[in-house]
DNA sequence: CGTACTATTTATAAAAT
DNA sequence: TATTTTATAAATAGTAC
């Protein structure tokens, strides 16, 4: 599409399909919150890497939007979409629909996608909030990535006959996504892959 | 992005919104099989319009890819999938419950607050997230900031013989001290802003 | 509403870093 | 390899059928 259009096919050179993922695949999960935002829609993005890392995306929850779509495919009735007449019909219903509400909105908002109509000190607030959570998740990947240091430092000075030694090779680790389900993730147990290698492994 | 660059949110015209939804999923769902005959992925895309119509796309099959799905999820959350009973009770009180259930937890790991468990990829994917939605945040606040100081220009130059000046003027922070490394956190490198595309800023 | 037509903004292939 | 830069191809907002 660019310098020079390319035809749709798989790419054969493996470099050069890794980088044309890596964009794309940003440049596709943005363009589905953009829709999901602009237009008010409900969406579910799931992606598999060649390498079978997963990326992900929904505007509410992968759960929800999966059940629907499987309802909706079985022709069932929509049942999650509750009416006004049956949230008033259901107290405990109404309740727990508002709930869902209420956490949907937090969550777009922290991830930057409901913001319109937000003051400068809400925006301050999810900055503070969000500043809040990647310091605790950096500071827990800190010490994963400690533990299993040491932990291999133990075993090589234990049992040192096999010289076989790392592979040094983390660097930046990026990989745009943009999780959200069920706090659903992939504890990916994907071949090895290039991108940010984990250095969680268990050699050994 | 064209004729006039829009922001992101939701489109209040209906018509326009309408309009927009059906370009924007037509893109969005060709963008979606580029990339997945590009890189040889796998994908599945559910979108549902806000009129409730459903579209969708899978490079295999829905099924499938929703199984591998929710099998690499599998091990991080169990209050994933609805349960069968559930899914055919069609109790939406009982789905509500559940989705409560599951964004609250999906909230709280954004705080940073329930990360035990999770393995390298999720906090990996949870760091991503943070990152993105403190960047879009952070864009909105300037955004903000600028148009107050584009209202207040001209506000200045046009009555200027009263000489009501008006509420404060700040400038656009932005401190962003994410780091982005695998290992151990590194130092900050305060580039400029986060996320991509800011650049304009039209106001005239 | 779904298309068609631009004027512009985005996305991105290549290449550089 | 991931990111940045550059030069173009694509996508698409606004508008008219």
């Amino acid at each position: 599409m660019v310098r020079q259009r390319i035809e749709i096919k798989k790419i054969d050179n493996v470099t050069a399909r890794q980088v044309t993922f890596s964009k794309r695949r940003r440049g596709l999960f943005k363009k589905a919150r953009e829709l999901s935002t602009l237009c008010d829609a409900e969406i579910a993005l799931i992606v598999f890497s060649s390498t079978g890392r997963l990326f992900d995306y929904s505007s509410s929850s992968m759960g929800q939007v999966i059940e629907r779509h499987n309802n909706q495919a079985a022709n069932l009735v929509q049942l999650n979409q509750p009416s006004l007449e049956l949230q008033l019909d259901n107290s405990t219903s109404a309740i727990a629909s508002k709930e869902v509400e209420v956490r949907t909105l937090e969550l777009r908002r922290l991830r930057g996608e409901e913001l319109h109509g937000l003051g400068l000190e809400e925006l301050k607030k999810l900055e503070k909030t969000l500043e809040g959570g990647i310091s605790r998740v950096l500071k827990t990947k800190t010490e994963m990535f400690e533990k299993e240091i040491a932990a291999l430092k133990r075993k090589m000075q234990m049992g040192s006959d096999i010289g076989q030694t790392h592979e040094r090779g983390q660097s930046s680790d990026q990989s745009i996504t943009t999780t959200t389900n069920n706090g659903s993730s992939a504890a990916a147990p994907p071949p090895q892959d290039y991108d940010s290698s984990d250095t969680s492994l268990k050699l050994g």
